[in-house]
DNA sequence: TAAAAGTCTTAAACTAGTTCATTTTTTTTC
DNA sequence: GAAAAAAAATGAACTAGTTTAAGACTTTTA
């Protein structure tokens, strides 16, 4: 009855919203497939059909668009104990517009769209799972939505250190300008000023 | 086993991701409270523990945070057929930072925190119902959150007005001016800009 | 229906953030 | 471990958006 170190990852961050029996952990285990990415490959391209959504049990990635100037918008960094894909086209089939790059070796588990829909139907639970997960992200989206929209780049770069101070240091000042939404010389430039205050 | 307008309206919002048997429908509806506001009347408050989530069935209504200045951030515009509350607070029974203010005289249906997890127990149909509505939701601000870091204020008071033909023409422009995070003077010059091309 | 209060427009002076160009520092590659 | 490539820092000239102020227009209130 052992689960190795990324299923039990994945069991225990489930865990926070159901209670699955041994057999139903045993199905769902069955329903995932194990991902690896090197540091810079990409997990999924803008063009690409999203088939998957992924858990994260191993490294760093970043999601994002590029617009027509080809400059990047970063909307997350997946780390650990993270859920990541672009949900829109995993729903709609439709292609996406994201790509997700590694920034680490990482080590992920995906879930096919067919065996999401399955999930449902094997384990009724797990719609309560999904419905607790989608409204924790809603909130944080919604919060993230309004900070965008209100707050100046020095205080969302203060934010988001507060906020993740594990993530801060894995990242590359010129992602973090991406994800902040200003340009990297920018970002020099408020880093040195919150650091000297 | 008629039902009245309201109750037919937030019935067929429902029945877009679920199927509820003539019995379900007549439980769901016996767990909801009817509640009207009129212009300029707030459904809740700063400081206020949220303990309703709404459906409007009539009017519309700004969801908004006030800054530390006392500016007003609207998060939302919820008309006719859409959700509102604060899920935050709902969910963690905290007091919200948001006010919900009526700009049409409005009609809702309110579940409380406590009938909201009734509903699971007595129907559990509607993890799913929730898990759907909640998924769509993410989608929607994981886009309007990168919209709001990426775009220039012009950009997305173009997209807000092919987003929301309907709404644009309910609201002040002051009021669109705290949702697209800018100022009331900058708004103007945006709009006339726009409506000069 | 007149007065008061709020909304919209315009414009000038300002600040947050961009662009472009150059140099220094760090990371990658062979 | 040296060469090449990418990231970070700095500065000057620029643009998007703010602030303040004043006048015109609209809505609310008594």
């Amino acid at each position: 009855m052992n689960f190795k170190e990324s299923h039990r990852l994945i069991l225990n961050n489930i865990s926070r919203f159901i209670n699955l029996t041994e057999l139903e952990k045993r199905k769902y285990i069955s329903l995932l497939t194990e991902i690896k990415v090197k540091k810079r490959d990409f997990l999924m391209q803008a063009g690409d059909s999203t088939t998957y959504e992924y858990f994260i049990t191993k490294g760093c990635l970043k999601v994002y668009t590029l617009d027509e100037d080809g400059s990047p918008h970063i909307s997350m960094f997946a780390v650990e104990d993270y859920w990541t894909g672009d949900l829109s086209s995993f729903m709609t089939k439709e292609p996406s517009r994201y790509f997700i790059k590694a920034i680490e070796p990482s080590e992920l588990l995906g879930i096919s769209r067919a065996n999401y829909d399955l999930l449902f139907q094997e384990i009724p639970k797990f719609e309560r799972f999904y419905r607790n997960l989608y409204q924790k992200s809603l909130i944080s989206y919604i919060r993230r939505s309004n900070h965008g929209i209100s707050f100046t780049a020095e205080e969302r770069y203060i934010e988001f250190k507060k906020q993740y101070p594990q993530i801060v240091n894995r990242i590359t000042q010129k992602d973090l300008a991406a994800y902040l939404g200003i340009t990297p010389e920018f970002t020099s430039k408020i880093i040195s000023r919150v650091n000297r205050k």
